[in-house]
DNA sequence: GGCCGTCCAGTACGGTCGTACAGGACATAC
DNA sequence: GTATGTCCTGTACGACCGTACTGGACGGCC
């Protein structure tokens, strides 16, 4: 039981860390597997289908994330502060949590019937959040650039303390709402 | 020849599209074939090595890369703004680009020797001007919040007019570096 | 002792990937 | 007509993927 805890806990932390260097589609078993020093059987048996590793370690975030969408917030600045400091809490996963947000709904049905589609069905919630209803040309390209600095600004700075990625991150976030001519 | 040139330009299009969205190791041969309505080992005729379809369809986007970096910028402003220049103008592959530039150096050696490494040299030198030798924290993540932006805002707003996203994407760049402080 | 459930390795299978090879349709040159 | 080169298909290969199945090692329980 305890040992068998700790061989679920080290499979999952392995694989946040290589989710989050090369993406999921990029990771196999087989490498997780050997980061912690097991066959990819053995880490099948633990995850039964490679889905689940990933839907588990996103578990966490996507609770947060409902939580936080359901959560009344007075002005978009509120919002956009709450979403910037869920993606610096959880920025060891942001990039497994973006690629089912932004993925082609076309290419790869995420598995057919995964759990993992249910992320993706957050996106419009968030992006409605985020820029309003029918939002304008400029709006809709401040967006996702918002989202890609919120991603890449986490991801590539993993060695910082997290206090200091967010005050930085939150900064960054605003500027790219503020109307520079004054607003 | 005329007919050969055409299926070419063809495979290119379809290619750089697909490229765009969903990346280049979630694309494969047949699924550009049966884009362009060809089998695959009649793409990979004409491209022998599938290094070789991204290294032609990023070989434009380099040069300018390479030109965009002698060229001198009299401040750090006009870097950026070069920069987002170059981002909009080639937000058809800036996907690719960026693939490249960010990808992480231990994993997917890029092919032993391929061609496509060639981008991942300009990363030092793209990052140095845009953060300066030896960064701080802050402005390193401002560094990558700014290619974050930069990529998503271009590659999700392709239906959107160049002279349009170039405006409100410099707009957004250039607020990630200001000081909101007055700087 | 025997029994059973957990944890993991070994093996094998079907599928997809990029690629190599052989052959055919077709136009052009001689 | 025959030869040559280009353009493409069909087939096949090895490598890798995720997964199913079998079996063995180990520990707790009766």
């Amino acid at each position: 039981m305890t040992t068998a805890d700790d061989t679920r806990t080290r499979i999952l932390a392995a694989a946040r860390e290589l989710f989050a260097e090369r993406g999921y589609a990029a990771t196999s078993l087989a490498d997780i597997a050997a980061a912690v020093g097991l066959t990819k059987t053995a880490v099948a048996y633990h995850f039964h289908p490679k889905d689940r590793l990933a839907a588990e370690i996103l578990s966490p975030a996507a609770d947060d994330m409902l939580a936080l969408l359901d959560a009344g917030h007075e002005s978009r600045d509120d919002f956009v502060e709450a979403l910037v400091g869920f993606a610096v809490r959880y920025r060891s996963v942001i990039r497994l949590f973006m690629e089912d947000l932004a993925g082609d709904d076309s290419v790869s049905p995420v598995s057919p019937g995964s759990e993992r589609a249910v992320i993706r069905t957050y996106r419009d919630e968030i992006f409605t959040k985020l820029v309003g209803e029918d939002p304008g040309a400029e709006t809709r390209l401040k967006g996702w650039a918002l989202l890609g600095a919120l991603q890449w600004g986490t991801v590539k700075t993993m060695d910082l303390p997290e206090d200091q990625v967010r005050a930085a991150m939150l900064e960054s976030a605003r500027a790219i709402w503020q109307d520079p001519r004054g607003g």
